[in-house]
Formats: structure tokens, sequence, C-alpha cells
DNA sequence: GAAGAGAACGACCGATCGTGCTATTCTTCA
DNA sequence: TGAAGAATAGCACGATCGGTCGTTCTCTTC
């Protein structure tokens, strides 16, 4: 790896864990700069625009998301374990010491979702595969007998991923200690819910 | 009331509306002054700050909430009814016409909730209030016995702002059509799971 | 050791930000 | 109707924004 690409990793990380305490918008060429301790025109040469610079930062949580969230769960029993699994690595993925500012796709989904552009293209995309993949794995344990054959995946993967969000709202606005414990609990009303 | 008070209201009008699409920190002072056809000084005049404005278009979302959602489910009768109307309000509240870009409180929590201060302060109290009511329809639910009576109130309004805020993620972020039948029928489950 | 490529720097651009101060215009009421 | 005061406009400020420029420094390669 050159010198400019380990720069480049390293400006990205740091842009990672500001964008998801400020966003994506509020996240200044300048103040980044600051932080990686570069000039302003040395760290924007490595980007072609600000735009770049924000969808290298999706795309850079969207592989460690991958890494830490869906690649160990799918490595885990076919069936409940790996539904339980999802569920669980996500919170291992909001509190990565990358994101003091929790989880990035809801931090900025809210400032996105009014913004057309390549940028919002690439977060639904990757909020439609997340909820795709909880869905399959709903499915598979169908299969497997864990959850009744009648189950809708897509309204279960809709609902674990509600809960998710109930998370992030309390952890993260309310500051709340139980946020977790509240998310668990209704992450278990539905899995027994679903079961067969 | 005078003029200076109509154009205050209209200017936090518009405010509201711009906020819940941008947020209240992309809201600008120069581009609202556009809006409502007023110079940047002269709309300026009506506030002592910036975040004086923020706070008085919280205030004013939070009045219109309770004007539409709050209020009118208290007329409906003790228990389920009760409940019921305060989740189907909410749906009212999130498409109200003052609102393009859906639930300002959803849509400006993001931004706020690592920006300590007065803003945060408020809409933290606020969305403390809210799931009040909520946990105090559910507690009143089973005075009347329609719930049972070892339900736990709060961990029941947890889960039903869990599935507004599922429904905002489907609805604005991914224009999803199905996003009002999914929360819905989240809410049925969870009222069947709660009734005596 | 010379040459060329890659990386970073500082100065600067036009635009916009929030926020003053001052002058002018419009309302309101005696 | 005219004076008092509220409401709005005009203008300017310092700061910061994303972005461009030419220059310099460092590193690799022959």
């Amino acid at each position: 790896m050159s010198k400019g690409d380990a720069t480049r990793a390293m400006i990205l990380d740091v842009a990672l864990a500001t964008a998801s305490k400020v966003g994506l918008e509020a996240l200044s060429i300048g103040e980044l700069a600051k932080e990686v301790g570069l000039s302003k025109s040395g760290l924007f040469a490595h980007f072609a625009s600000k735009e770049d610079l924000q969808i290298e930062v999706v795309r850079k949580a969207i592989a460690r998301f991958i890494e830490l969230v869906i690649s160990p769960a799918l490595k885990r029993p076919r069936g409940e374990p790996r539904v339980r699994a999802l569920f669980e690595n996500w919170f291992d993925w909001s509190r990565a010491s990358e994101l003091p500012g929790g989880c990035l796709f809801i931090a900025v989904s809210s400032e996105l979702d009014d913004q057309p552009g390549p940028l919002r293209d690439l977060l639904l995309a990757s909020q439609k595969d997340w909820l795709g993949v909880i869905a399959q794995a709903a499915r598979v344990a169908v299969e497997e007998g864990h959850f009744k054959s009648n189950l809708d995946a897509e309204q279960f993967a809709w609902q674990l991923d509600a809960f998710i969000l109930g998370y992030h709202h309390s952890a993260r606005l309310f500051r709340s200690k139980d946020a977790q414990k509240r998310a668990q609990r209704a992450f278990e009303s539905l899995v027994r819910a679903s079961r067969a």
C-alpha cells in the first residue's frame, strides 16, 4: 500500500467517526483536515469532490458493516441462530470504536431521505440489502422448521429493523441505559411469535 | 394579533416545513427569507438568534403535535381505543401539509443526538412526554381490562414508538407504499399480545 | 546522483453563513 | 391627521464553506 493510499484510508477512518456524530453534510473539509493533521488542500487532493468523499465514507461503512455484522452471522448455523446473530451483531457495529455517534446509516438516513442523488441511492441500496439479508435468514429459519411455515419474512425483517431503530433512538437521543434491554425484549417477543 | 406577530407566525410555518425536509441546522436565514419574501435582516429581526429561531420551530411543532395527535386521542374512550387513536393520529401528523419532509422530531433527532444544548433538551423532553403519554394510555387500558394486568406499559410504549420509527424510515427513505401497512400489522400484533 | 512521480502545502477564489447597525417605510392610535 | 413606534430594508462585518492554483517537499527508480 502506497503512502497515498494509507493516508486516504486514515482520512476515511476519521471522516467515518466524525460523520457518525455530525452527519455527512456537516462534515467539513477544513475541520477534517485539522483532525487528521493535514492541510485542507493536501487532504482534498485525495478526493475529486466533497460528494466523492462522502460516498467513500459510506462505502467504507458498508464494508465494515458486512465485515462486522453480515459475514459472522452467515457463519452461524442456519435458522434461528443465524437470525439471532444478525440482531446481536448489529449492536457491536453500532458501538464500534470508529462510530462514536452510533450507526452511520441511521444517523444519515434522515438527512438524505429528501435529498436525491448518488449518496441517497447508495444508502438506500445498502439498506435494502440489509432488510433482504434479514428476510432471507428468516426464510431459512422457516425451512429449518424453527419458524412457522406461514411466516411473512419481509414483515419479520421490517419489525426487527424497527427495533433496531428504536434502540438507536433510545440509546443516542435518550442516552437510555435500558435501550438494549428493551430492544432485546422486543426481539424475543417477535421470535416467540414467529416460532413453529 | 399585530402585523409583527402574523409575520412571525408565517415565518415559523415556512421554517417548520423546510426544517422537516433539510433539518434544523441546514435551515438558513437567507434561504428562509427568500421563501417568505422578506429581506434577510427583516426576517432576522423577529428572532434573537438562529438558535432562538430553531427553538421556536420546535415549539411550534410540539404545539401542533399536541393539537393533532394527543388532544384528539384523549377525547377517545379510555382503554384500547385511546391507544389506537394515538397510533393512528400519528400518521396524520407525519403527513400534515406543513411537514413535507415528514415528522420533524424524527428528522432532527439524528442531528441533535450528539449536540448538547437547549435544542436537544427541548426535543428530548418532548419525546419523553410522548412516550409517557403512550405508556399512560396503556396503563389505562390495563385498568379498563382491555390489556392484561401484568403488561409492561413502558415496554409497550417503546415498541409502539419503534414501529413509528420504522414507518418513517420506510416511508421517507424507501418511499415504500407498504410502510403504513407494515406498521399497522406490527401494531396489531403488539396489541394482540397485550390484550387481557 | 539525476529525474520524475506522488504527496502535501499555503495562498487565494467566490459564495454563503449568522449577525450587527442604521435608515426607511408602514401601522397604529390619540 | 400626525406623531410614536413597530416592522422591514440596506449594507457591511468576520468567519467559514467547497474548491483551485502554483509551488515545494519527499520518495522511488534508473
